[in-house]
DNA sequence: CAAAATAAATGTAAAATAAACACTTATATA
DNA sequence: TATATAAGTGTTTATTTTACATTTATTTTG
């Protein structure tokens, strides 16, 4: 792609994805190494441009499966990045989406033949263009979304422990809970299904496993329920 | 602007702007009727398209002047709204930003000019593509905008009382406030000056005025501080 | 096989915040 | 001078949030 080749009055209408994934009690991000100028081997977010007929939505889902061959993620538009300079090739609006997803479900092939890799937040090198702005929004958006909405339970194993459940909001809002408090609250919310099944990896008691519940989820959120933590 | 003249593959940016008043104890928004087709007649928010060295900020801020003839305004952007078919004509986006001002402050003449219009929030017509999605999505981010930061003293005029700031928040929030603890926390921001200046139009006994404390809010501001309504 | 080590599970009291509530005051007008 | 109008002001109660320590189950180690 060079100057050269591209109309004036041109305007590009790009997507990037911020795609956060949770493991190890981190929360990571997932980046891709360019294999193509400009700033090739430099890291940025995985993005793509818009089709003629599709939606920004349609576009931001499609290069989420591209990376990670994931559906049905939950995704949302984060903010229009325009100044007019961001791209030095040519001038591209970009629209970035964030999603959350299960970082253990995710096709490794994939990844791998794109050249992405898993970032923990504090390990997340200089990006491309605005993009470290774009992972930034995307962090404070999530934590904001994440003590509102319990998004959260995206990011986690299907059946996951209160420790593990902990971490995780521990990871996105980046600070410690109170494990009772942590827990009266979240059986507050009366969303959660507790097994008759313990894990056994974390201690020689065990601990009980739970599922989210999505039903009673549903039915909560339609009536603007919400958690504060 | 005919369908026959656009080149298929072309994506048309556009910006709207959801402009929000208040006057009268009322929330208002400001809409055009459009004298030009599709939809001559029909009422819309004011709108345009991105120029070829502005960013969307810019643009925003742009539309805004060309109505009301006012700078330096607080806008926000809202969401791009990207549906296939939102305008019948051409394929167009549209990142929508939302503006508060001052109702008095504004250019009458200009607004004549450009058949705009204030509608209370409650009596807004059927507005054209999209843009009654846009308006309730302002609203909702207005409303959640204001309980955190004490935006909504844009609103005002520059000398106010506390039973206007109270019906302006009860007008954004949409439900009444008690007296006592509304001024109490106002109060408790320390936010405000009060003068030694009465405004007598609304009672015998007068009521004092306030301005609002530009610095303080600014050194608050710094620090995350934050206000729950 | 007893002791030690590890993480899980659990409830209550104190503090902070939010909500409810009613009377007095100043002034213009009747 | 009596009345009507909106302004101004604090306290009590209820709710929510925060702080905090001990017991339990099981495996590993001595």
């Amino acid at each position: 792609m060079y100057k050269g080749y591209i109309p004036e009055d041109k305007v590009f209408l790009a997507v990037d994805c911020i795609i956060f994934g949770f493991d190890d009690e981190d929360l990571k991000v997932l980046l891709i190494q360019r294999d193509f100028e400009p700033e090739k081997g430099k890291w940025s977010l995985m993005g793509g441009f818009l089709k003629q007929n599709e939606t920004l939505d349609d576009a931001a889902s499609r290069i989420l499966y591209r990376l990670t061959g994931m559906h049905d993620i939950y995704m949302e538009q984060l903010y229009a990045f325009s100044e007019v300079d961001r791209d030095p090739v040519a001038r591209t609006i970009s629209t970035s989406y964030y999603a959350i997803i299960n970082i253990e479900k995710h096709n490794e092939k994939l990844i791998e033949s794109h050249n992405a890799k898993w970032f923990s937040l504090s390990k997340v090198p200089n990006l491309i263009f605005d993009h470290n702005e774009m992972l930034d929004k995307a962090i404070k958006r999530l934590r904001r979304r994440t003590s509102i909405n319990p998004i959260g339970f995206e990011l986690l194993p299907e059946k996951f422990t209160m420790r593990q459940l902990q971490k995780l909001y521990e990871a996105i809002l980046d600070k410690e809970l109170d494990k009772r408090n942590f827990i009266n609250k979240i059986r507050s919310m009366d969303i959660l299904i507790k097994l008759n099944e313990k894990d056994m990896t974390s201690s020689t008691k065990g601990s009980y496993l739970h599922m989210f519940d999505q039903e009673k989820y549903n039915q909560k959120n339609d009536n603007d329920f919400y958690l504060k933590l």
